[in-house]
DNA sequence: TCTTTACCCTATAACCATTATAGGGTTTCC
DNA sequence: GGAAACCCTATAATGGTTATAGGGTAAAGA
């Protein structure tokens, strides 16, 4: 199949594939005598695997070192597990310290609840003064 | 005073504060002799205030709106708290999708608890069937 | 056949907010 | 006088795309 059929197919846009052939996350498939790219079935769940990954916000970094299991498969996936933890720290590290602006955010926003001069803006006069 | 003093009196990288000049949200300050950038109470106080909006996750040009209030005072601040309400909402999404992905990476990575072979791993298997 | 439409190609820049690097001048302290 | 610490500009890199420019190819209908 050619590449706008594999975009559609996956779900990824045709800049993006080429992007990831660039930087290594899919291997560079055959072209036509036209120089089109032809792909093949085992692309699709390359690609696929990479989207998947990405939907679970790894790196692309992180995604091409699991492709060196998947590659193989003789090895022991201890860092496979260690990747996955520190994903997993990352992501409540991040959602705590978004909980945390979210609170900032919610009490600056009190400080101007009604249409006034920017002057007298709650808001302003709050950054202004200190937030933390 | 010079740009280091300033750097570290607002706890903000050299290069960052001449990038914001460059930006336009810093007043470009005046120069000694040798070109190097003298700055004053009212640079300072401007960069801590754009620091604290940094720390609100503002972007550079909201930013730079409020900027806009700052120096004209007798507007009123509806876009304010707009502004405001539209990051709320954000930070609220942010963290609904973190808190989700949170709860697939865990589920993966129960799947794969002792040491053994890639190729028999329950994560790169679990990423590999499906992961939704 | 002609033409439109949809597709494909490469190369390069833009996005965002920084941080790094290269290459060179100035000040300060010992 | 020499080294360390500072300052300057300009440019590139970071990450993961998306957009743009400029041009070739293919599948469809008129």
């Amino acid at each position: 199949m050619r590449i706008g059929q594999l975009a559609k197919l996956v779900g990824v846009d045709v800049q993006t594939i080429r992007f990831y052939e660039r930087e290594g996350l899919l291997v560079s498939p055959e072209r036509q005598q036209n120089g089109y790219r032809i792909y093949t079935q085992q692309h699709v769940e390359r690609l696929a695997f990479v989207r998947r990954c990405r939907m679970l916000n790894l790196s692309l970094a992180e995604i091409g070192e699991l492709q060196g299991y998947l590659d193989e498969p003789h090895q022991p996936c201890t860092a496979v597990n260690g990747m996955l933890d520190g994903r997993i720290a990352h992501v409540r590290a991040q959602i705590n310290s978004l909980q945390a602006l979210e609170k900032q955010l919610v009490a600056l926003r009190t400080r101007c609840s009604g249409v006034h001069e920017a002057a007298d803006c709650g808001i302003l006069t709050g950054i202004s003064a200190e937030t933390r």
